[in-house]
DNA sequence: CGATATCTGGATAACGTTATCCAAAATCGA
DNA sequence: TCGATTTTGGATAACGTTATCCAGATATCG
C-alpha cells in the first residue's frame, strides 16, 4: 500500500486524490469511475464507489470544466411572471432527473440582458443551453450554437441548422382561437398582442397573429384587427379602454398569451363590461390561472410539459453528439371555459376543468 | 517586444495568455487587472484593458473557481409559481447590476431537491447563496453557511450566527390581517395556511398564524381558527367547501400568501358565494395579480424589492469579509381592495392601486 | 504452448486562472 | 546624493480534474 508520509493535511477538503488514496487506486482510475469510462474492473469500481460514498466526495465542477464536462445545463428564461414557463421547466426536470445533469436558470429581467446571461453560461463551461422564448441576433446566435449544444423553445426557425427548436404549432393555434370565437357567435374580434422592440418575424406571437388573420380572412372578415400593447397592466388597460370605448368596439378579444389575457380580463371588467356577454376573451397556453373561477379563461393548450420534455431530450442528444438539427412542433387545442361561453357556466362541473373542443377547421 | 515563434495556434480560444501576449505583459499582470488588484501601473492597466476589449476576452469561470472566485451567486427558489418571488429577484438584480457578479437560479421543483441544488452550487464554487423561503435541516445548514456566504430570505432565525436573514415582520403582518378583517366588520374569520411536511417553527407561515391568533385573541375571539391545505386548487377548493358548508361558516378568510388566497378566491366564487359581501378575503404579499379587477384582493404588502435589495447587500458584505450575522426585518402594511370592502369599489380609482390603511394596532 | 488481442490501471501532461513570492525600478526623505 | 521605502511586473507553483498515452496482466486463438 502506497502510504505517503501523511503530511499535516491542513484542509479537510475531499478531492479525487483523497478518494484515490482511500481506495488504494490511482487518481485517473477514480476519474474513470466517475465518468463511467471504459477501463476499470468491477472490483476496482465498487471499491472506489464505496470510498466515494464513505468520504462523501463530490467532484468540483470548476476543475471538471477545465478539461471535460460540467454536467450543467443552462436555462434562459425571459421572466418569472409568465405562468406558462413553470410547466415547461417541469418537463425539462422530469427528463433530466434520471441524468447527472443539473439545471441552472438565468432569468432575463430587462431585455438586452440575454447576451450577458448567455455569456455567463458560456464562461461557466455549461454543457448545453435551453433558451425559452428568447433569441439572440442571428450572428450571436450562430456563435452560441456553434460553441455549445443549443435548443430553443418558443421560437420558430425550421431552417436553422445549428440548433434545435421545440414549438407549439402557433400558426394553427392562432387559427383555433379565431375559429373558436366565431363558433361561439362572436362577430367582431380583435387580437391583442405584445409590443416588442426586438420583433423577430418567426416568434410565436407573430405566428399566432398570422394564424388568427388567416382564419378570420377565410371566414370572410376582410381586415382582421390586431393591436399591440406593452405587457403592463396599465398599458393594457389603456389599450382596452381605447378599443371598447372607440369606434366599432370589438365583441371578443384574443390575448396572445394567458398572462396577458388575464390583464385584458382585468381591464374589461374594470371598464364595467361583462365577460362573456359583452366581450368574450380567449388566451393562449392554458396555464394554471385559467381554471380559477374568477378568471375562467378559455385558452389554447400547448402542453408545456411535453415541450419541456422534448427540449431536454433533444439537448441530451446533442450533447451526445448529434449534429443535424431537429425541429419539433406540437399540436395545440382549444380548452373552452366561461370567458367565451356567452352563458357563463359558473355552476357547471366543466367550469374548473374546462371543456375540450375539437379542431374546428384545418388550414 | 517578446514575440514567441507564433506556433500554429490550433485553437482560436482567447485566454488570459493571449491577452498577455497581445498587450506585451505577463499573465499575472493581466490577472491583476481583471481583479482590480494592487500592483499595476495605470499605463499597463489601460493597455491590458484595450487588449481585452479588442480580443473580446472573457475569463473562464471554471479556471477562476480553482483558485479564486467565480463571481457567481446562487439563488435557491422553491418554485416559480409564487408571484411574489419575481419582485424579490428584481431587488437582488438591482443591487448586483453594478457588480461583476452574476446570479444563477436553482429552482426547487419537488421539495427535497433543495439539498441537491445547494450541493450543485457548492460544487460549482459559487461565491455566495441566497435562499428564498427554504431552509435545510440545521446540520446541513450549518455546513453550507460555513462553506460559503449565505443569506436566507423568508425564514426567521434571529439567533443564527453563521448566516444572515431578511424578513418581513410576519408576526406583525398576521396581526395586521386579522385587525383589518375585524375593522371591516367581519366577525368570524378563518386563516387558511399551507400543509407542509417540513414544518419549521420559525418559518413565515407559522409566524403569520401566530400573529393572526394573537390579534384575534386580543380582540376577544377566544379560539381563533386556522386550517391547513395543500397548495393545489383542488385541495384548497375542498377545504373551502368544507368550511363554508360546515358548521359555523366563516365570514372572512385569510390566505397565508397571495397565490394561495387567489385559489381561495376561486373556490369561494365557485361555490357561489359573493366576495366581499358573503365572504371577505385577504392575502399576503401584495403581488401583481392582487390589483387585477377579477381578483381585487386586499393584501399585506411586504415590499419584495426592498427585501431583495437588502439580501443582495448583505451577501456582498459577507463576501467582502463580514462574519457577524445580521438579521433584517421590514415593516408590513395593509393594502385594502375590494375583496374585504363589503361594497366592492370597482368603479373607484382606488380599485387598481389599492388603498393603504394605517397600522391598526401595535402588539 | 506461443503469439496475439484485450483488458486494466497508472504516469504524465494539460486545462486557465490566481496567490505568493521576489527582484528591479521608481520614488522619497534626510 | 545615498540609503530606505514604495511601486511595479513577472516567475513560479498551485487548484482538481480529465485525455492521452503506455506497460503489464489476462484472456483468446490456432
Amino acid at each position: 500500500m502506497k502510504t505517503t508520509q501523511s503530511a499535516p493535511k491542513k484542509d479537510v477538503r475531499v478531492t479525487i486524490k483523497t478518494v484515490a488514496e482511500h481506495a488504494g487506486v490511482s487518481v485517473p482510475t477514480v476519474s474513470k469511475v466517475l465518468r463511467n469510462a471504459y477501463g476499470v474492473s468491477a472490483k476496482a469500481r465498487s471499491r472506489v464507489l464505496a470510498s466515494i460514498d464513505q468520504l462523501q466526495y463530490r467532484p468540483s465542477a470548476s476543475a471538471r470544466g477545465m478539461r471535460g464536462q460540467t454536467y450543467t445545463i443552462g436555462i434562459v428564461m425571459p421572466d418569472v411572471r409568465n405562468p406558462f414557463f413553470p410547466t415547461i421547466l417541469e418537463g425539462v426536470e422530469a427528463v433530466l432527473a434520471e441524468t447527472p445533469y443539473v439545471t441552472l436558470t438565468g432569468i432575463v429581467g430587462k431585455p438586452g440582458k440575454v447576451v450577458s446571461i448567455v455569456n455567463a453560461m458560456l464562461d461557466r463551461q455549461m454543457d448545453g443551453i435551453i433558451m425559452i422564448g428568447q433569441r439572440l441576433p442571428p450572428e450571436e446566435m450562430k456563435l452560441v450554437a456553434s460553441a455549445l449544444p443549443t435548443v430553443i423553445v418558443a421560437h420558430h426557425e425550421p431552417d436553422a441548422l445549428t440548433f434545435d427548436t421545440v414549438n407549439n404549432d402557433d400558426l394553427r393555434g392562432g387559427q383555433l382561437a379565431a375559429d373558436h370565437l366565431l363558433q361561439q357567435g362572436y362577430k367582431n374580434p380583435v387580437m391583442v398582442t405584445i409590443t416588442r422592440q426586438d420583433i423577430v418575424r418567426m416568434d410565436v406571437d407573430q405566428l399566432r397573429v398570422e394564424g388568427y388573420r388567416r382564419a378570420l380572412a377565410a371566414a370572410g372578415i376582410s381586415v382582421p384587427r390586431v393591436v399591440a400593447s406593452a405587457d403592463m397592466l396599465d398599458d393594457v388597460t389603456a389599450t382596452i379602454r381605447h378599443l371598447l370605448e372607440g369606434e366599432d368596439p370589438p365583441d371578443a378579444l384574443f390575448g396572445w398569451a394567458d398572462y396577458y389575457a388575464l390583464e385584458i380580463l382585468s381591464a374589461v371588467r374594470a371598464l364595467g363590461y361583462r365577460v362573456p356577454e359583452d366581450v368574450g376573451i380567449i388566451g393562449y397556453d392554458n396555464s394554471d390561472p385559467c381554471s380559477y373561477t374568477q378568471n375562467d379563461l378559455t385558452s389554447i393548450d400547448q402542453s408545456g410539459q411535453e415541450i419541456g420534455r422534448r427540449a431536454a431530450q433533444l439537448l441530451l442528444e446533442r450533447i451526445g453528439g448529434r449534429t443535424e438539427a431537429v425541429h419539433v412542433v406540437t399540436e395545440p387545442k382549444v380548452v373552452g371555459r366561461g370567458s367565451t361561453g356567452r352563458i357563463p357556466p359558473l355552476d357547471e362541473a366543466a367550469a374548473s376543468n374546462g371543456a375540450e373542443f375539437g379542431s374546428p377547421q384545418a388550414i
